[in-house]
DNA sequence: ATGGTAGAAACTCTA
């Protein structure tokens, strides 16, 4: 299965790029973030005609989240359970055994903020729901953008970012302690090339500059970091005209039934 | 030190 995530700021405007990504890298299943429409307005027709069915938590201008799946999605929960939030940043189903949480973590805006503070406050309610999700379900994938660049490796200037938000400590720290609770950083588990980021600024050329940080991620709890075989981040729709600011993250999962050391081919289509 | 861009919406907020 290939799972990925994208924060597609607008589903409306990104339409077009989705669907030739759709065509071009052949997901299983994409977590979206940042859809930016009412539920009624979501594209369901369209994403049914390229063969995908949705579920998704949408509001008016802000946030939005949906899972767009060519396996059968069940079990279906927006938000986080007895964290009351008018902010849909949460969606979760289970498509084929794996147990999929697509998230929106907020931004943040500034350190010290009002918004910064509703940040870690959701992360500490996002991680407590977690701990009981993944004893729930072994198999579990929590995807999306986080909004932190977790190491120094993943912001194209340390020195700049430190103690900014997105970079903070205590925002570091927050995703430390997801990871702690049994999940892999499945990006890193693979060599990946130097400066490797999925969201660039749109101001000042920053993606032109490669100047980026690396803020989107899929977290897969152990049973699934066994079945990775491949973990990447695809640049090309984001050198597209009037691209999102983030750039998808795609990770190959092998089938359930494949033992790990099989070297057999299964993700023959590109 | 500021502003630079983009999206949605509506003359501003969020990222």
């Amino acid at each position: 299965m290939k799972i990925a995530t994208w924060n597609v700021n607008s589903l409306k405007v990104r339409l077009p790029h989705l669907l030739d990504w759709l065509a071009a890298a052949q997901p299983d299943v994409v977590c979206l973030q940042e859809i930016k429409l009412e539920n009624e307005k979501f594209p369901k027709a369209e994403l049914e005609a390229a063969g995908y069915e949705a579920v998704w938590a949408g509001q008016k201008t802000y946030n939005g989240v949906a899972i767009v799946s060519r396996v059968p999605l069940a079990d279906v929960q927006a938000g986080i359970p007895g964290y009351s939030d008018e902010q849909r940043r949460v969606i979760s189903a289970t498509a084929d055994g794996v147990r999929i949480v697509c998230a929106y973590v907020p931004n943040g805006q500034a350190v010290g903020s009002d918004k910064y503070e509703y940040k870690l406050g959701w992360l500490a309610a996002f991680t407590a729901w977690l701990r009981e999700e993944l004893a729930r379900s072994p198999n579990l994938v929590v995807l999306g953008d986080y909004n932190i660049a977790p190491d120094e490796r993943d912001v194209y200037d340390p020195k700049v970012w430190e103690g900014q938000v997105l970079f903070s400590e205590p925002e570091r720290e927050a995703f430390r302690k997801i990871v702690g609770l049994g999940l892999v950083d499945s990006f890193r588990l693979f060599e990946q090339p130097e400066r490797s980021f999925t969201w660039w600024d749109y101001r000042m050329n920053m993606f032109k500059r490669k100047l980026g940080l690396r803020i989107d991620h899929i977290l897969l709890s152990q049973p699934l970091a066994a079945r990775c075989e491949s973990v990447a981040i695809d640049v090309g729709p984001r050198a597209l005209e009037r691209p999102s600011d983030h750039a998808p993250v795609i990770a190959a999962l092998r089938p359930q039934t494949q033992r790990t050391t099989n070297e057999s081919a299964v993700n023959g289509r590109a």
